[in-house]
DNA sequence: CTTCGTGCAAAATTTTTGCACGTTC
DNA sequence: GAACGTGCAAAAATTTTGCACGAAG
């Protein structure tokens, strides 16, 4: 854990610096989380961090490899730790509820595309949907977006 | 094509101007694009169109289910016309090239959530990964980022 | 003529960048 | 002590919003 984020800056001639440590800690522990939010939970600890040393640090630690982004919402990255067996997130747009799947559920798709010589990011892929909850509670036609509904809705 | 946009516009008392049928026309010719790019192509036609206009009506368009939108790339999300058949779209982190797959190459994925009463939005997935040309031009080591990459190469 | 849509300008977000100073190795 | 990282402030880039005027039905 921290011994891998220093072990690896190590190797890269990075340094080890406490912004590093909170902000893959936070990232950790949050499961999913925005650069915004990553940001919230460190400065709940720690007064002085800067956002732009969160869009510094998640990169650097997702070219460590240890953490990596998909796309959960029509807005901002969310990033996860990699030290969680990867994993397939399915996201409903409904309620926003993120579950994760085994990528044994992708094997016939990374198959599929294999045979075409295309090579499936699993642990990129977000599938979005609506939940079985959200489906029963309040079937609408197909086709809607999140937007229409919003815009139903308000 | 344009009929279907009128009478969808006149079905919720919506109305039909220039700037509605430039923004359809325009996400239908460039098959995947930006806002920023439908504003671009737009205005090569006529000069006076607004960016504001063209965010309102991708929604609009979006809400009568002309179009969809997908996130192919870690910035902006990218249009596509619903008169193409649905899709599945797997884009190349290397090259950012678009292959479009048929909806089947995920049917298994669909069925499994399906039996936990997920129901999945195909034509809103993005699959990332490597493709066939990039893989063999220059094989990396896997796990690799764009961000890396392009640290890496800068 | 009534309601809706657009352009414009300003604001709100989110992310990036340059630079001087402080820290790590 | 040399190189790297951070905070800060400003800049970019993207998207949203309020409003008055023009256009559609």
């Amino acid at each position: 854990m921290s011994d891998d984020l220093a072990a690896r800056l190590r190797k890269q001639g990075l340094r080890l610096t406490p912004q590093r440590q909170l902000i893959l800690r936070a990232v950790e522990e949050l499961g999913h989380a925005t650069p915004d939010e990553v940001l919230a939970h460190v400065r709940s600890q720690v007064s002085s961090v800067n956002a732009s040393t969160v869009y510094r640090t998640l990169e650097v630690l997702e070219e460590l490899g240890l953490v990596r982004h998909t796309h959960l919402s029509d807005r901002a990255p969310t990033y996860h730790s990699t030290r969680e067996h990867e994993h397939v997130h399915a996201v409903c747009r409904r309620c926003h509820a993120v579950r994760s799947y085994d990528p044994a559920v992708v094997a016939p798709l990374v198959a599929a595309l294999g045979e075409d010589g295309f090579t499936v990011d699993v642990g990129h892929l977000a599938i979005f949907g609506l939940c079985a909850d959200c489906a029963s509670e309040d079937p609408r036609a197909p086709g809607e977006t999140e937007a229409s509904s919003a815009r139903l809705r308000g």
